[in-house]
DNA sequence: CAGTCTATCGCAACATGTTGCAATAAGCAT
DNA sequence: ATGCTTATTGCAACATGTTGCGATAGACTG
């Protein structure tokens, strides 16, 4: 279920980590993880940098991306782009999925792993290439789009 | 063959389009056009801004993005984002692809028509989506990466 | 050719990320 | 507790795009 607050299980496993590689645990980086698991799906940086900074006006963008790109290092979370460019982050935990935008309707959707599976099977015995699903964004024409164009 | 210049025939192509739609033909759309022709493969925003201005020093990023987009509005241009989100243009009649990206290199692929084929109708059947090949971005490991990761 | 309409341009400001650097402070050792 | 080392922060500047607006200048009309 989703909480208002990053359980004790990953703070624990964080602060693990980082002492690990003789990194440092602060207040920023709590706040931020905090946030990202209280945006369980998908959030934008600046949503993210928003949020941050309505629990510590003191923060800036450079600590909320470094930490962010801190927290893919450790395998914490992840980034892909929307159909614009945009980064949108998520927890490691959310199920992996890829996002399917419709240039008809402008619709998105998520694509589960065991939808992606035969897709990512197709991409590499035609391309040797192990495909991220995370990062995999395909743009086209939704089945209803197609329809309606009747292409 | 690459051109140094648009070809005459895309010139009149697009002066109609535009006219049709009273639209108008400036100097400053033929150097974008001559550059994106010149610049075959891809390139990327900054990139035709600064090729733009070795030709006309006056023009600004805001004029050439509008022509991009307008160029892409007519069907004769397309962008797709790369790894990290930057834009990359390139003119339609350069055959159609995607693009793989390996996070382990970072080396980038094309991926051409036919070994997409069998990829496009797995996503098809998987999801009802007829997907864009330009705008196909795959992230991923390469087979060699994925060889020195002994994945 | 002069006048009109309005698409396009250049500018300036903004939005989203990224990077270098000096000041701060976390975590360890004494 | 005090001091040391250096990871982290905040700032400021930059890079890449985007947007609003007034000024410019195409293209058509008479």
């Amino acid at each position: 279920m989703p909480t208002e607050r990053a359980g004790k299980g990953l703070t624990e496993r964080l602060q693990a980590a980082l002492k690990g590689r003789g990194q440092r645990w602060t207040e920023q980086r709590q706040i931020i993880v905090d946030v990202l698991a209280a945006s369980d799906g998908h959030a934008t940086g600046a949503e993210l940098i928003e949020r941050v900074r309505e629990q510590d006006p003191s923060a800036t963008p450079s600590t909320v991306y470094r930490t962010l790109d801190l927290l893919e290092g450790l395998g914490l979370a992840r980034h892909h782009h929307g159909p614009d460019g945009r980064e949108t982050y998520h927890l490691e935990g959310t199920a992996e999925h890829g996002h399917l935008h419709c240039r008809g309707c402008g619709a998105e959707k998520e694509l589960d792993a065991a939808a992606a599976a035969p897709i990512l099977k197709a991409i590499t015995s035609a391309t040797g290439f192990g495909a991220d699903l995370d990062h995999l964004s395909v743009h086209g024409l939704c089945a209803a789009c197609r329809a309606a164009q009747g292409v």
